[in-house]
DNA sequence: TAAATTAACAGTAATAATTCTCATTATTGA
DNA sequence: TCAATAATGAGAATTATTACTGTTAATTTA
């Protein structure tokens, strides 16, 4: 656990938004001026490897970081890309499925996608 | 309603996997050997708009694409990235959602992800 | 402690999916 | 027909991410 990879890990579990690794790089420059973006991508895998945060594999163009790691369930905006916490839990578990089609569940993702608050405030009609 | 979008539209509909753009690129040569890939990208993107197909934002690296519109749910291989329909359908609907985080809601994604057969079957123990 | 080994680092180059540019070709419709 | 419009092919540009390359810091061992 260098000083590095601590500032990436604190960074991340003091938000409660689900920034992307550049998002996190600029945070972590706060502390840390000289740190590389190569760094913190290299870090957020091994945080991720290692379980101490999430990497969410949500719809969009990036790969955006959670430092909460209880199962829940998110909701992103189509038009700015926000991801938010959505407060609902499926009502579907892992042993409930009847998997006949041949794969080995291990897991699965529900995301829900709209626009939101303020992206809905700014629509043009 | 070019030769391009038309052979498109046709290869994607003639198979049940879920192609990326470059897959649909491969198909499409077969009949038009002067396809450019860039046409390729800009028509999945406008036959998207249309709503003649529908882009898949899964997990993993690069888009896919489903000619199937109906509403369905898709797991995903973790080792070879191949995504198949699932045979379930989520017992949550959309006006069910109570929606106190205020986002418009649009619509949800539900992935289930694991090993597929062949993938499990080649498993290194 | 001092040398050797290891691990992580910063900076940068490489990769790969996607988008953009632009000259050319196809399509539309008065 | 023929101007206007739209789409194309080829390839360059963009961008998120990963890999590489010395360098530095930490750890282990003699
Ligand atoms: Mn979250
Ligand atoms: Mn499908
Ligand atoms: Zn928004
Ligand atoms: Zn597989």
């Amino acid at each position: 656990m260098t000083r590095q990879r601590r500032v990436i890990l604190e960074e991340l579990r003091k938000v409660r938004s689900h920034p992307t690794a550049d998002e996190i790089y600029q945070m972590a420059r706060k502390h840390l001026p000289r740190i590389s973006l190569g760094t913190v991508y290299r870090n957020l895998e091994v945080l991720s490897d290692q379980g101490l945060i999430k990497k969410l594999d949500v719809s969009g163009d990036r790969s955006r970081f959670d430092g909460d790691l209880t199962e829940h369930v998110h909701i992103r905006c189509i038009v700015c890309g926000r991801v938010d916490d959505f407060p609902v839990r499926p009502a579907v578990t892992l042993p409930e499925i009847n998997n006949d089609c041949g794969y080995e569940i291990g897991g699965f993702v529900l995301e829900f996608s709209g626009q939101c608050p303020q992206c809905k405030k700014a629509e043009v009609c």
